[in-house]
DNA sequence: TATACATTCAATCAAGTCATTGAATGATAG
DNA sequence: CTATCATTCAATGACTTGATTGAATGTATA
């Protein structure tokens, strides 16, 4: 007996939603969202052999989640559209309404970091408008030379402690990072408050500000 | 080793993708976005045995995405909310955009029945103010009990072809049904075109119409 | 209180997924 | 046209998931 349309559709929409369905996967789709990379620099950034972040990438393409060209002898992933942006800003969304255990792990950690509301976009943009605040995109420096915000200062997390001397006390901070749940940024808002700056963070990261269609700089 | 709030916040979101990604779970959470269901009843149209249907309900249980309460001897299961509309209607969209499979399925099958471009929600409201279109629900008698667009006649796909009087050959039929592409709706066109109707489908179903807030009618 | 009935649990087996390893591709550079 | 290097493939074993069966739980009615 053959399956019929209507079990064929939700097969397939099965096998997107099973592509997400990895940890690891969806942090090569973070580091994506970022923009292209090869299969090398993903496999370091995730903590994966290369192999594995192979295979993984793999089976998101499999899954229409990403895309690929050949550049030299390199393969670069991309995201196949900004709909996977949002399809993942929802498994967020969802994930954050009704999964006690990410409650835990939010007020466990990150609000240990930040207790404050963080700032939305369209606050941003009406801030920066008035020449207010500080925007830090604490990323590493290549993320940041892909494409940052308006106007951002790039000091990665890890040169943080060496560079306060860059950023003017009297201004408000506005941290960003990859995504709502970047460790970065709520790591740098915790060493900028405990250093007395006035210090909030975005509310969620490059991807979500591009996608908007807000505006981007590249380097 | 433990691992980082990083990796547990992906583990968690992927922790809800895996609920999704399987083709009953999605099936049964197509019946749930139209109403509270008790286990049997999802057993039953879904196809599945009733001790497995309780596993998978339990599934989408622990991942948030269903609810349940106990009434008297039946436990009733519904949507967590109405942020997993929005993300199943996310998972289809990146499905139909980037799965070569999709794209098969829907020219083998529902675009044979319906070549149209849908209507959209608003169009339909439009219409139906100046009084032009029949709208048809399509779906069993329950399901149109339990909630339907506003002026919906319900004639369930199974009784079409006896009560094809009931309609009035002038008017344009909007026919709908559980969503975009649940089969009901589309049979239910070709049907109407056989017999000379004017007959389209709306862009999607009945969750969709509810969750966008637009009025509902209830028996 | 006993009985019926809806649902869940527990145990089983088959099938699928994951990470690792080492070999195989396929493109560039000499 | 051979060597090199990035990536992918194939095979393996540990682990997880899915469906089925029959027993257990818990609520309502006689």
């Amino acid at each position: 007996m053959s399956i019929g349309p209507k079990q064929a559709m939700f097969e397939a929409f099965a096998s997107v939603a099973r592509a997400l369905g990895h940890a690891h996967r969806l942090e090569i789709l973070e580091h994506l969202a970022q923009g292209e990379r090869g299969v090398e620099a993903l496999s370091e950034r995730a903590g994966l052999s290369i192999a594995n972040a192979s295979q993984h990438l793999q089976q998101l393409k499999r899954a229409g989640l990403v895309a690929s060209r050949r550049d030299g002898k390199f393969v670069l992933y991309r995201l196949a559209d900004d709909g996977v942006l949002g399809l993942i800003g929802s498994l967020r969304q969802v994930a954050e309404r009704n999964l006690a255990e990410v409650d835990r792990i939010v007020r466990g950690y990150f609000s240990e970091r930040d207790s404050m509301e963080p700032v939305t976009r369209a606050q941003l943009l009406e801030r920066t408008r008035d020449g207010l605040v500080t925007v830090l995109d604490v990323r590493p420096a290549d993320e940041f030379a892909a494409g940052h915000l308006p106007g951002a200062v790039n000091i990665p997390l890890s040169d943080l402690e060496a560079r306060l001397a860059e950023l003017d006390p009297g201004h408000e901070i506005v941290a960003y990072c990859r995504s709502a749940y970047c460790v970065l940024s709520f790591e740098a808002i915790a060493a900028l408050r405990a250093r007395g700056f006035t210090a909030r963070r975005l509310e969620d990261g490059y991807p979500e500000w591009r996608a908007a269609g807000l505006g981007v700089e590249t380097a």
